[in-house]
DNA sequence: GCCAACGTTGGC
DNA sequence: GCCAACGTTGGC
């Protein structure tokens, strides 16, 4: 079976996805917090101002709308996950890139081709008890985590299954 | 705020 | 296509 999901001018890679799949996304609470997103409407956010291509093609070719969300606060007292959120849109172009009053905006993207993607991110659960950085590192099931390899600071990043619901369970959910 | 570890850019 | 210079990330 193969499968094109055509929308504004990209064509969807076809990959081969069965069941859901599990990420996490980092972000830094003092820009973008966990509370922000509830705090949105219908707690849903376009996931914009990824400038990484490895991240933008997570969003691109893998994310499926209903994807769980490890929601990751970097760079704050206590960096760690705080929450689970979910995919809530199939990928489409990040209109900051072509805002040039944005923080985000790239000159190369335009029209034909927007070059960053995004997908939109919709409030899921807090956790009971945050799931720090410290605990991940000290839990032995954990250690394979990406997020706690060294040097990997990718802001999207694939997550396993066995690895997703552990953190959950720690997580009190 | 420091700075190591990355990623990107662009001259050649 | 190499790689130096530059910019960014993110733990600490």
């Amino acid at each position: 079976m193969k499968e094109k999901v055509f929308f504004s001018g990209f064509q969807r890679k076809a990959v081969h996805v069965y069941g859901m799949q599990y990420w996490l996304m980092k972000t830094e609470p003092n820009v973008f917090s966990f509370e922000d997103l509830k705090s949105r409407p219908k707690q849903t956010e376009p996931w914009d101002g990824i400038r990484n291509y490895q991240a933008r093609n997570f969003m691109r070719d893998q994310m499926r709308p209903g994807d769980a969300v490890l929601f990751y606060h970097s760079r704050s007292d206590e960096a760690g996950i705080v929450g689970l959120a979910e995919v809530a849109s199939v990928p489409y172009p990040d209109a900051t890139a072509q805002d040039s009053t944005s923080k985000y905006y790239d000159p190369k993207a335009t029209p034909e081709n927007p070059r960053w993607v995004l997908v939109d991110v919709r409030y899921k659960a807090d956790f009971k008890q945050p799931v720090s950085l410290r605990q991940i590192k000290e839990t032995p099931e954990l250690s394979e985590m990406k997020v706690v390899q060294r040097g990997q600071r990718l802001s999207i990043q694939p997550v396993e299954k066995k690895h997703f619901e552990l953190v959950c369970k720690l997580g009190g959910l």
